[in-house]
DNA sequence: AAAAAGATGTGCT
DNA sequence: GCACATCTTTTTC
């Protein structure tokens, strides 16, 4: 997904950008994954069908998440930056933030600045018109893995992707290699 | 030094 | 099922 492009659209506006930095959570083996304890009711769409949007909420802020493999499996990436490319006024409103640097950099500040909220959660992207998950092109482009941000289990597991040199990426200069 | 962000847990309805 | 607290990491002044 790295590279890919990810928009919202808003009434006859689409906003989004490129995707930028992601973390995979697996369906089994993997402690620090929603899906870990079993399906539940409030990470259920992450065992739904690939193509699936998991929305969580965490201290009053949303991160989304793209359902992968297939159903009833419960692995998922969450997306948590993009380099914002569409609809930077728009963004900007939504966020309260000038700095075109802090509109997307994390998984709350990009549901924000998207407006992908609660009511979002198990949203099929296949069929959904209100968003979009395309191909662009990544000639040349330099992937980097790492350990995940923020959990406290699994830490050692190398399941954060970023693009290498982008600077809308998150996380401090330890997490950059 | 202070603010902001964020793969949670608890507690109540 | 939903609301919200509260604490560590990361970023900014």
């Amino acid at each position: 997904m790295i590279g890919h492009g990810f928009a919202r659209r808003i009434g006859d506006e689409w906003i989004g950008g490129r995707i930028v930095e992601t973390e995979a959570y697996l369906a089994s083996g993997d402690p620090a994954s929603h899906s870990h304890a079993g399906i539940r009711p409030k990470c259920k769409s992450m065992f739904e069908d690939a193509g699936t949007l998991y929305v969580y909420s965490i201290h009053a802020k949303q991160c989304a998440n793209i359902v992968t493999q297939r159903q009833s499996l419960g692995s998922a990436v969450l997306i948590r930056a993009i380099e914002p490319l569409w609809g930077l006024d728009r963004m900007r409103l939504h966020r309260g933030q000038d700095d075109s640097l802090k509109l997307t950099r994390g998984p709350g500040m990009l549901c924000q600045a998207l407006q992908i909220r609660m009511e979002h959660d198990g949203l099929d992207l296949i069929e959904a018109t209100e968003f979009a998950v395309f191909r662009m092109p990544r000639r040349g482009i330099d992937i980097a893995a790492g350990p995940r941000i923020g959990i406290s289990r699994a830490v050692d597991l190398p399941l954060r992707f970023y693009l290498r040199h982008s600077r809308y990426v998150s996380g401090s200069l330890k997490h950059r290699s």
